[in-house]
DNA sequence: AGCACGCCGACT
DNA sequence: GTCGGCGTGCTC
């Protein structure tokens, strides 16, 4: 204990409670720290919020952050010294830790693990700036476009909405862009505005986009509709410097719109007036890090939390939005006008692949303006195989499939992208090479053929276009690397519905529907749009102007077969005897059924040899989602606790609505 | 994860 | 007698 001070009272010892910056289930509870006097102050001390060093059993350290500082201590055994801090920047706001704790708990994970994806990495610089920067008053707001605004009292009422937007797109002022103007998608414009409500209420408002694709249409909406002062972008593909410049920014706590990609959701914003979530059944959503948090969950615990509006948005409905109107937690909305012609193509029975009304509407449209192909894969020949016997040709090294990237190049593995030129059959020793489909560069060449005199652009993942000028040429791309043209195209050609639809998954349909919509909303009004080779309720999604009933068809389907999103998930994958053990702990819950075990395949859990894991999936009611994750994070807990080889995979991991076991469903 | 504590076999 | 094997438990 400190000598008392001159005045002969001791300064009261104050405690403080960290959240230990680890990956261990078994830390992820709060660790109590005495404050030392040398770290008492408001300013540059223990605080909550901010980043500490703390002494952890041994000599080890740990970085960790305040969630709260206490007069009274709880924890009755030895307590020691919290040793540094790291930054007086208190980059844990309550209502973050508050989320972060709620969605750790939903996924039987741990919130550090969350706060890793909420709080970048902390640039001394920056820092050094943000805090010596005086912060000039924000401007007022832009003039409103009086014009019709969609969901007017939005924000005002905390409706909790799923928003269907209709296509089309419109130029806005955007003074960084070439030209000084930009078309972007009405979608933008529509967001921007239901985010404008909040800022006018003094509130903020989060957007989560699914890629900077979208994320540059918003910022270009969001900065006409309220000023670039106002618009704060925590872009992943930003420089560590100007992402956390930017998340900064948000912790000023000013009315401002937050947009960025799925790790957004967790933005420090104390006063949030509208939490959306752009494209919600985009897979890139789904956060590949534990505790695999698809940002449509954790923006549902916080707009729980927040009592914020919530809009989850689309070009068409997800089925997990669709249940939550069915449900009665949304209202359903649509948004915004965009006619179309949709024209359901047969495919041509001679193996061509472009149907006769595809052509004719292209060549219709091209006249005056751009048209767009869109294609499933990139490349020649997406497939190859052997000329004699006919297997799938195969990379020899990692068995990926081998295809052509342009004609009479070698062929080379799509997956790790090895060439074989010297290439033999596995199977027959046969040495010929026969293509198997077709993608977006062979059909850029055929086009090209049948429209002598226009130019043809590919947009694919390897040649990236954002946007393009109004006038006429061929656009092939590749299904989300579709570039906006100025003015909307003038016909869409929807072309390999067929070789999409055959792919095996629960998703597939609707992620099919969901593409074709995104590239229907990219052409102009009055447009034609051919979907060629589909029919039924896959179609008319597209074809019909709302994509709903197809969602509650799909949901319905879900509902029969006991398959998300009509029940939760939990893939349990590990050693045998950690599985059976969760199995057996799972099995008091009334409604939950398990499908296996089954033996795993390699590399399901880093570094995992084929048969050495087995994997289950247990199905439940979303009522029983709190006690089922308690269950598995015991489990998790004690598995955690066995010892294990150095190196050796995890024990036993259980993941949350695991969209991947479906896939091959 | 690491690291201490603790209770049984081969050694000086 | 005691050095050390690593199974078990804990980290404020």
């Amino acid at each position: 204990m400190a000598a008392p001070s001159a005045e002969g009272a001791a300064e009261p010892v104050r405690f403080a409670r960290v959240v230990v910056d680890s990956r261990l289930p078994q830390l992820d509870r709060l660790f109590e720290y005495r404050v030392p006097p040398s770290l008492a102050g408001e300013r540059g001390g223990v605080v909550p919020g901010v980043r500490v060093r703390v002494p952890l059993r041994g000599d080890r350290q740990a970085t960790g952050w305040v969630v709260e500082v206490a007069d009274a201590r709880e924890w009755d055994g030895e307590v020691a010294d919290v040793e540094q801090v790291v930054s007086p920047v208190p980059v844990l706001q309550p209502e973050v830790w508050a989320l972060a704790r709620a969605v750790a708990d939903r996924a039987a994970g741990g919130a550090a693990d969350v706060l890793r994806v909420a709080i970048p990495g902390r640039q001394a610089r920056v820092e050094k700036q943000w805090l010596a920067q005086e912060r000039p008053p924000l401007p007022p707001l832009p003039e409103r476009d009086v014009a019709e605004q969609p969901l007017p009292g939005l924000v005002e009422a905390r409706r909790r909405v799923a928003v269907e937007c209709a296509g089309g797109v419109a130029q806005v002022d955007a003074p960084g862009e070439p030209g000084g103007a930009a078309w972007i998608g009405r979608w933008a414009i529509d967001l921007a505005s239901l985010m404008r409500q909040a800022v006018e209420r003094g509130e903020q408002a989060i957007a989560v986009v699914p890629d900077h694709r979208d994320q540059r249409q918003l910022r270009i909406a969001l900065t006409a509709a309220l000023g670039a002062e106002r618009v704060v972008e925590l872009d992943a593909r930003q420089k560590n410097p100007e992402r956390y410049r930017a998340f900064l920014r948000c912790l000023d706590g000013d009315p401002v719109a937050i947009i960025g990609p799925r790790s957004a959701v967790y933005a420090p914003a104390a006063r949030l007036g509208l939490l959306v979530v752009w494209e919600d059944g985009d897979p890139l959503l789904s956060e590949p890090l534990a505790p695999w948090v698809h940002a449509r969950d954790a923006a549902l615990v916080r707009q729980a939390q927040a009592g914020s509006a919530l809009v989850l948005a689309g070009h068409s409905r997800s089925s997990e939005a669709e249940r939550l109107v069915e449900l009665g937690f949304l209202e359903h909305e649509r948004v915004g006008a965009h006619r179309v012609r949709v024209l359901p193509a047969a495919l041509a029975d001679d193996g061509r692949r472009i149907p006769a009304s595809a052509f004719a509407a292209a060549r219709t449209a091209i006249a005056e303006r751009p048209v767009l192909v869109q294609v499933a894969r990139p490349g020649h020949a997406p497939g190859l195989r052997c000329g004699d016997c006919g297997a799938r040709a195969r990379c020899t090294t990692c068995g990926g499939p081998l295809g052509q990237r342009s004609r009479g190049s070698a062929p080379a593995c799509r997956l790790c992208g090895r060439l074989a030129a010297s290439w033999r059959c596995q199977s027959c020793r046969g040495q010929r090479l026969v293509e198997v489909g077709r993608g977006s560069v062979r059909i850029a060449e055929e086009l090209g053929r049948a429209f002598p005199g226009v130019p043809v652009v590919v947009a694919d993942g390897e040649h990236e276009r954002l946007a393009l000028d109004g006038k006429p040429r061929l656009v092939v791309a590749t299904r989300g690397a579709e570039p906006i043209a100025d003015g909307g195209y003038g016909a869409v050609l929807l072309l390999d519905g067929d070789a999409l639809l055959a792919l095996e998954g629960l998703r597939v349909a609707e992620e099919a529907v969901r593409q074709w919509a995104t590239a229907r909303a990219l052409a102009a009004d009055g447009a034609a749009v051919v979907l060629a080779g589909v029919a039924g309720t896959v179609a008319t999604a597209i074809t019909g102007d709302t994509t709903v009933p197809f969602a509650r068809a799909e949901l319905a389907e879900r509902r029969a077969l006991r398959f998300p999103p009509a029940v939760r998930t939990a893939s349990v994958v590990g050693h045998p005897d950690a599985v059976a053990d969760a199995l057996a702990a799972l099995a008091e819950v009334e409604h939950l059924d398990v499908l296996g075990p089954v033996p795993a395949p390699a590399g399901i859990v880093k570094g995992s040899r084929e048969g050495e894991l087995e994997r289950a999936i247990a199905r439940f009611p979303y009522a029983d989602g709190a006690r089922v994750a308690g269950i598995a994070r015991g489990r998790v807990l004690a598995a955690a606790a066995r010892p294990r080889k150095p190196g050796a995979p995890a024990r036993l991991r259980i993941r949350f609505d695991d969209p991947e076991p479906f896939d091959g469903l």
